[in-house]
DNA sequence: TCCATTATCTACAATGATTGTTGAAAAACA
DNA sequence: TGTTTTTCAACAATCATTGTAGATAATGGA
C-alpha cells in the first residue's frame, strides 16, 4: 500500500477531501501485514482519534477499494478482512484456532482448472486459502513446534 | 450425500428425532449440486410444507453439518452455503456475477507451500476457490462462448 | 396402543456486521 | 475569506443468523 502522502495526493486527484479521520485510517493501515478488518481498524483509529466512528472507517476503506489500494477479503472469519497488500500477487494462511491472516507470497502457475472438469465456467482467477494453526496456536512438543503435516488438497 | 432413508436412520441412532420438517429438508438436499443457501433450502422446503421455519431448516443443516453429511461454505457471497457432497474431495467454481456455486471434482497433490513461505504456520489444508463466469453469465460471441481466458493466481 | 419423556417445532426477539440517512462541520478551490 | 461540495458522527435500519419459550410431536417402554 502507499504512503498516507501518496495517499493523500491520489484521494484529492480524485475529488475526494482528505481528513484528519482519513490520515489517521492511512497511518493505522500503513504497514499493517494482519489483515485487519473494520473493526480492529477502527480499534486502532479511536487511539489517536477517539470520537472517530465506524461507519467513517467502512466508508474510507472502500474508498481505498475503489482505488484498488486496498482488497477486501472473506476468509470466512465472519468479517471481511482488508488487505494492504496489492502489489504482489499472493494468497492466503488462515489460522483455524484464533483467524489470524496472513500472506504467503507465492504464486502456483501450473494451477489449472483440468480440461473437462470446469463445468462451463470461463474461469479468470483462483485464490487459495491455507488452513492450519499460526505459531501462537501450536501446542508446543518439548520446546517445539509439533511436525508439519500433510497438505490435504 | 447419503439418501433420505439413510438419514433417518442415522439421525436415529444419534438420538435426533425424525419429523416431516426434516425428511422435506433431506429430499430438498437430495442431488442438489448448486450448493444452497439456508434460505434456498427454505424456500424450496416451503414448496412443500408452508409453514415450515426458516430457523429449523438452520438447525437441521446444522444437524447435518455435525453429522458430517454436509459441509458448511464460506466463499464470500454473503451467506453461508451448504456442500451435501463430502465423499469427493473438491474445491469450487464460484460466479462473480450470479453467486453460482459448483464443485470442481479434482485433487491438485502438487500444491504445497514453497518452502520457507509458510510463516510458521502449520498448515493442514488447502482451498482453491476458481472464479469467473458460469455459463449462463457469459456474453455470447456469435452464438458461442467468449474464449476461455487465462488464470490468474 | 397409550404414556411419559425428551426433542423439535414455530413465532418472536436479539445479535453482530454492515449500510442508509441526516443535519452539522470541515476541506477544497476560487 | 466565501462558497460549494464532501465528509463527519450519531442514529436507525438491514441482512444473515442465533437465542428464547411455550406448544407440539416423535420415541421407547409399559
Amino acid at each position: 500500500m502507499r504512503t498516507p502522502e501518496e495517499l493523500t495526493e491520489l484521494f484529492r486527484s480524485t475529488g475526494r477531501k482528505v481528513t484528519a479521520q482519513r490520515l489517521c485510517i492511512f497511518r493505522v493501515l500503513q504497514g499493517d501485514v494482519t489483515h485487519p478488518s473494520a473493526e480492529s481498524v477502527h480499534a486502532l483509529a479511536s487511539r489517536e482519534m477517539e470520537t472517530i466512528s465506524l461507519k467513517t472507517v467502512y466508508q474510507t476503506l472502500y474508498d481505498l477499494a475503489e482505488l484498488g489500494e486496498i482488497v477486501p477479503l472473506d476468509v470466512g472469519t465472519g468479517m471481511t478482512r482488508f488487505d494492504p497488500n496489492v502489489d504482489d500477487p499472493h494468497h492466503h494462511l488462515v489460522c483455524r484456532q484464533c483467524g489470524r491472516v496472513r500472506d504467503l507470497a507465492a504464486s502456483f502457475p501450473e494451477l489449472r482448472v483440468p480440461e473437462g472438469a470446469d463445468l462451463g465456467y470461463q474461469v479468470g482467477s483462483a485464490e487459495i486459502v491455507f488452513r492450519g494453526l499460526c505459531p501462537e496456536c501450536q501446542p508446543e512438543v518439548r520446546g517445539r513446534r509439533a511436525s508439519v503435516t500433510q497438505v490435504q488438497t
